[in-house]
DNA sequence: GTCTATAGTATGATAGAC
DNA sequence: GTCTATCATACTATAGAC
C-alpha cells in the first residue's frame, strides 16, 4: 500500500464530494478538511477551482480508460464486453440508487453552469460511447453501431436517474436483465431498428 | 391576457432559471432582476429559497397534473396515452437538448444538496409512474404495469440526458420511435417481460 | 407593495511566515 | 509543503422608509 501524495488524496476526495454532493455545491474548505490540510495549503496545489475539476475529469478519464481496456483483455466476444458495461449498474449498486451516475450528473451540473469544461466532461461519455461503438461493430452490426451504443448509453443513464429517484434494487436487475436479453437479441439479428 | 400577479411572475421565472441554471446556482438577485423588480420587494413575497422553490415544485405539480388530464380526456386508448408521454421528448426537443429534463434534474441536483424538499420534487416523478402504470393497467397488464411504468420512465430519463450531453435531433427521434415500437408490442402481448 | 440600506455569513482566492 | 491570517465578493436574509 503505497501513500498517495497530498495531490493526489485532493483529487481523490474531491472526485468524491464532487460526485456525491455536486461540484457548485463542494467548497474548498470541504475538501480541505476532507483530506486534513489547511485551505492555504490546499491553493498550493490547486490555484483555482476548474483546476481541480480539470484534474478529477481527468482521473476520471483516466480510470474509466483503463477499465475499458481491461474488460476488452477480460471479455473476449463483443456480447461479454456490452454485458460488462452494463454490469456496472449491479456493481455500483448502492451508489448510484444515492447519487446517480458520476459521469450523468457532472455532464448535467456543468451544462447548467454553462460551465467551460463542459465539453471535458463530455469526454467521458464519448468514451463510452465510442468503445461500445467498436463492440456494436464487432457483432456485425456496422450500420447501426452506433444508434445502438447510444440506445445502451441511454439506458444506463435513464436506470440511473430512476434509481436515485425512488427506484430500488429490484427495479435496476430487472432493467439489466431487460436490457441483457436486448443485446441478445441484436447479437442473434434479431432488431434491425 | 390576464395581467399575472407579481408573485405568480415570480414563480414564473423561478421556474425557468432554477430550471436552465440548477436550483443551487441560481440566485434571489437573479429572479428579481428577471422579473424586474428589488430583492427587498422580493422578499416580501417570498422569505426563504426554501420557499419560493416549495413554490415552483407546487406550480409543477400542479401543471403536469393538468397535463395527464388532458390526455387522458383527448386520447381514448391507453396507447396513445402513454406515446402522448413518450412525445413530450419531441415537443420539448429544443429544451431538453440544452437543460435535459427539468423533472429528472431538479431530482438529482436536491438528492446531491441533501436538501429538505426533495421528497416534494420526487413526487413529480411519482406522477409520471403512477399515470402511466394505469395505462399500462388499461392495457391488461396488470402484474407487470408497475414495471412496465418505470421502463417507459427510466428511457425518457436517459434520452434527456444524453440529448443534453452531444446527443442530437435524431436521436432523440430514433429513440421515441423505439419505445413507441416497444408499446406496440406490449399492447399485442408479444412481451412478457 | 415597493423600495434602499445593511447585517451576517460563506465563498474563492492571496500574502507571507515557518 | 504547510500553516495562519486576510481580502474582496456574492449570497441569503432583515429592517425600515415611502
Amino acid at each position: 500500500m503505497i501513500q498517495l501524495s497530498t495531490r493526489d488524496r485532493i483529487i481523490k476526495e474531491a472526485d468524491r464530494l464532487f460526485y456525491e454532493r455536486g461540484f457548485d455545491n463542494t467548497s474548498f474548505s470541504e475538501i480541505a478538511e476532507t483530506v486534513g490540510i489547511s485551505r492555504g495549503n490546499f491553493y498550493h496545489h490547486f490555484r483555482t477551482k476548474d483546476e481541480i475539476l480539470a484534474a478529477v475529469i481527468g482521473e476520471r478519464l483516466a480510470a474509466r480508460r483503463h477499465l475499458l481496456e481491461a474488460w476488452e483483455a477480460r471479455d473476449t466476444d463483443a456480447v461479454s464486453r456490452i454485458r460488462s458495461f452494463i454490469h456496472i449498474l449491479v456493481t455500483n449498486q448502492s451508489k448510484i440508487m444515492r447519487y446517480g451516475c458520476p459521469v450523468g450528473t457532472l455532464c448535467i451540473e456543468l451544462g447548467k453552469l454553462d460551465h467551460p469544461l463542459q465539453g471535458e466532461a463530455n469526454k467521458v461519455m464519448e468514451l463510452f460511447r465510442a468503445w461500445l461503438r467498436r463492440q456494436f461493430e464487432a457483432l456485425g452490426c456496422a450500420k447501426d453501431a452506433e444508434d445502438f451504443a447510444m440506445h445502451v448509453l441511454a439506458f444506463s443513464q435513464g436506470v440511473a436517474v430512476l434509481a436515485s429517484t425512488g427506484g430500488d434494487k429490484e427495479f435496476i436487475q430487472r432493467e439489466v436483465k431487460r436490457m441483457n436479453q436486448w443485446i441478445e437479441e441484436v447479437a442473434a439479428g434479431a432488431i434491425k431498428f
